[in-house]
DNA sequence: TCTGGGGTCCTAGGACCC
DNA sequence: TCTGGGGTCCTAGGACCC
């Protein structure tokens, strides 16, 4: 509970999925450097995954964005070169990435597949902050081949902010005494947490950068935005106060798996395949890491208007069984579908707890006899692949009879640098 | 022939209990 | 024959992030 300032930084690979593909290539014999033309990582069209995921610098002159579907991006920049995502490549960089980081402090939190904090705090012996963050920086780029960018703060936030002020490859600091200078003057929209409906909402109060709101009274935002309105303020001014949590030490709160199907479904028995197909991953999941869940939710989107809605339930007895969990999507299909067709289904459970001590309820289906087959077919698509038990249901229907990746470190090893 | 997939947290409103 | 009010639990949906 002391009061001690901190060092924190915050480690961003710059144009991440497009980085990690282009040094792939480079080493493995490319001439040119995807980085340095109009490139971008997409979805495949065909499957109706079509959206842009990364681009180069060159291509975000055109106007580009992520999450732009792939022919709008074309009609901005039609030499535009499209790369498929190969998000086993992007985990190995991932690995890489983590494990230099973790020479410099044994508190590294992963924040996603392309960003990090790390608590440098007491770290002085390496030597003054800004020249440790180079040293990083330097040998990332030396190391893995691609660049990062990185913020230096005495919190998550400030550092979080302080890697977006100079891009690529750089080292920036903001620290608190630099937040009048350097992060008031940017637009509202740069703030973290501050979205496409709020961001709107603020300037329709007079608020358009970020000092605007650090000096609003905070007390006119509570009103507005809740509790919302006072985070907002507390990050426009700088304040947070979150710790680095290791990976080991964070908690999943829920496990969810989603597809957008490349047809459109119109019937009740496709649609239940599809489900089947997501739960069998979440199921395998749940059970990799130990945890049964209590609530178990459905969503569905429409294929007319892309809006969607969901359906939830909490079950008596915590479970990690698919066919349970299977039975129970269903029925909450059932009860919410409108008979309109489909574009996306998605299954998500949550309230998870340890699976060691699961109290059987006796007014629900004994599952027993289920869960040890959920165990050796685990056993056997863990040993010889996914795809080598898949059930009947699924033969002759051209649909996966499963959907997403096991966890995120079943397919591919960690590596130490790339190849 | 439009717009992916993985998360987290918060809030409103209804049911129900006392 | 009178409509108060607090608390908890649950669900749906919306906001944000990458």
């Amino acid at each position: 509970m002391d009061s001690k300032e901190r060092t924190i930084f915050h480690i961003d690979v710059n144009s991440a999925f497009l980085s990690f593909e282009a040094v792939y290539r480079l080493q493995h014999g490319a001439d040119i450097d995807l980085r340095e033309i109009p490139s971008a990582v997409a979805g495949s069209q065909a499957t109706r995954h079509g959206i842009i995921l990364a681009k180069s610098t060159p291509t975000k002159k055109y106007g580009v964005k992520t999450g732009e579907a792939i022919w709008q991006a074309k009609q901005k920049c039609p030499e535009l070169v499209i790369i498929p995502p190969n998000y086993g490549l992007y985990m190995c960089c991932h690995h890489a990435l983590v494990e230099l980081l973790r020479e410099y402090s044994d508190k590294v939190q992963v924040f996603s597949i392309d960003e990090c904090f790390m608590d440098m705090t007491g770290m002085k012996i390496l030597g003054e902050p800004l020249a440790v963050a180079n040293q990083i920086r330097e040998r990332i780029k030396q190391e893995l081949g691609f660049t990062v960018s990185v913020g230096i703060s005495s919190n998550k936030l400030l550092a979080k902010m302080g890697s977006e002020l100079k891009k690529p490859d750089a080292v920036s600091t903001l620290y608190p005494s630099e937040i009048k200078e350097k992060m008031w003057e940017l637009p509202v929209e740069e703030l973290y947490m501050v979205g496409p409906a709020t961001a709107p909402k603020l300037r329709k109060m007079g608020i358009y950068t970020i000092g605007d709101l650090a000096r609003c009274d905070i007390e006119l935002l509570k009103y507005r935005f809740k509790s919302w309105g006072v985070l907002l303020w507390d990050y426009a001014n700088g304040i947070e106060d979150s710790v680095i949590t290791a990976s080991s030490q964070s908690v999943i709160k829920g496990i969810g798996n989603s597809t957008t199907i490349h047809f459109d479904v119109e019937d009740k028995e496709t649609a239940h395949l599809i489900l089947l197909s997501l739960v069998e991953t979440v199921g395998m999941r749940l059970r990799y890491a130990g945890l049964s869940c209590r609530v178990i939710s459905v969503s569905i989107k429409r294929a007319d208007d892309l809006t969607s809605y969901s359906h939830q339930m909490k079950i008596q007895t915590p479970t990690d069984c698919t066919n349970a969990i299977y039975e129970y999507c269903k029925r909450l299909f059932d009860e919410s579908w409108k008979s309109e067709p489909i574009r996306h289904l998605g299954v998500r459970v949550s309230e998870l707890s340890t699976s060691d001590c699961v109290q059987l309820s006796m007014f629900e289906k004994n599952w027993e006899k289920q869960k040890k087959i959920d165990k050796v077919v685990d056993q056997l698509r863990m040993r010889f692949g996914p795809d080598y038990i898949i059930r009947s249901s699924f033969l002759w229907t051209r649909l996966a009879p499963l959907q997403g990746g096991l966890s995120e470190d079943a397919n591919f090893p960690v590596m130490t640098s790339i190849l």
